[in-house]
DNA sequence: TAGGCCATCTGGTCCT
DNA sequence: AGGACCAGATGGCCTA
C-alpha cells in the first residue's frame, strides 16, 4: 500500500478504491469525484426516487438521492451531498432525456451494476488472500491478480504432481502408506530442496524470468503460504506480463488488437 | 505530465 | 419485463 493512498473495502462497510489520505471519510470527497454519492452523513439506506424508494443498497452505505434533483436540469448544480453527473445521467451521454419511470429504472440498474461490480471486487480480493505475496507489496492489479493465480495453480498442480509421482514409485511400484505419504509429502512440498527438486523454481523461472521463488521457512514444517514469491519488482513483472500469456488482457482469448486496431475492429 | 488503474454510468444483448 | 452480463466512455487518483 503507498505511503499516499488508503485502499478501504466495501465489505468491511467502507470504500473499496483509492483515496487520498485526507479523503478516507466520504463526506469530504471532492464535489467532482465519482464517489461523491457515497457520502454517507445521511444514514440512510435507501435512494429517494421520485417514484418511491429503491430498496436496500449496500446495508453498511447510506445513499440518499433524489431524483428530482437528478432529472431537473435546473438544479444540476444543487446536487445532495455532491452527487455527481454518476447518478445523474451518467458520464457518458447526459443529454438524453429520460421520463421518470426510465430514469427510475435506470438509477436502479446502476446499482445493480455496482452491487454486481463490488462482488466482483471482493471475489478479487479474495483471490489475492491467497496468492502469496508480500505483507509491504503494493496491492495487485486485477490483471496481475489473474496471472499470478494462474502461475500459482499451475505451480502448485505441478508440484503435487510431482510428490505423487515420486511417492508412487516406492517399493514394486506401490504408493506408500496415507499417513507416511503424508508425512513425506510435507517435508518434501515445503523443503525449499524439494521445491527446486520437483521443478517449482524451474517452472517458475521459465515462466517468469524475472521472478523469484523464495521461502523465509528456515523449517521445512512451515506452510507453503510462507512461500513468498517474488516479483524482482511490479515493474519487472508487468514488463514480463508482454512476454507472458500476453500483454494487459490482449492475450489471444481477449484481444490480441492493439488500440488502433481494437478500435478498427469493434467500430460498428 | 503521460500512462496505469479504477469506479461508475450507460446502452445493448441475452436469459429467465 | 426485469435482471445479469458486457463493453465503451468518462473522469479521478496515483506513480514514474
Amino acid at each position: 500500500m503507498s505511503s499516499k493512498t488508503k485502499h478501504l473495502n466495501w465489505s468491511d462497510g467502507n470504500i473499496r478504491g483509492r483515496l487520498p489520505e485526507d479523503l478516507t471519510d466520504p463526506s469530504r470527497l471532492p464535489r467532482g469525484d465519482s464517489r461523491s454519492w457515497l457520502n454517507s452523513t445521511t444514514h440512510l439506506h435507501t435512494y429517494t426516487t421520485t417514484t418511491g424508494v429503491v430498496p436496500g443498497q449496500y446495508g453498511h452505505t447510506a445513499v440518499s438521492v433524489s431524483l428530482d434533483n437528478c432529472m431537473s436540469e435546473n438544479t444540476v448544480n444543487e446536487r445532495p451531498f455532491g452527487i455527481t453527473t454518476d447518478q445523474c445521467g451518467g458520464k457518458g451521454d447526459t443529454t438524453k432525456q429520460l421520463s421518470a419511470p426510465q430514469r427510475h429504472r435506470r438509477v436502479a440498474a446502476n446499482a445493480r451494476e455496482r452491487r454486481r461490480m463490488h462482488g466482483l471486487n471482493r471475489a478479487f480480493d479474495k483471490l489475492r488472500s491467497v496468492i502469496p505475496s508480500l505483507e509491504n507489496e503494493k496491492k495487485l492489479s486485477k490483471y496481475d491478480t489473474l496471472q499470478m493465480a494462474q502461475i500459482y495453480i499451475t505451480e502448485l498442480s505441478e508440484l503435487l504432481e510431482g510428490v505423487v509421482q515420486s511417492e508412487c514409485r516406492g517399493p514394486r511400484g506401490t504408493c506408500m502408506p496415507q499417513d507416511s505419504l503424508r508425512r513425506e509429502t510435507s517435508i518434501q512440498t515445503f523443503s525449499p530442496d524439494s521445491l527446486v527438486r520437483t521443478g517449482l523454481v524451474y517452472a517458475m523461472e521459465t515462466t517468469q524470468p524475472n521472478m523469484h521463488l523464495m521461502s523465509d521457512a528456515r523449517d521445512a514444517e512451515d506452510s507453503l503460504g510462507h512461500l513468498l514469491i517474488l516479483a524482482t519488482s511490479k515493474s519487472d513483472f508487468s514488463k514480463d506480463k508482454n512476454e507472458c500469456a500476453g500483454s494487459n488482457g490482449s492475450d489471444g482469448e481477449s484481444s490480441h488488437l492493439s488500440d488502433a486496431e481494437d478500435g478498427q475492429a469493434t467500430a460498428h
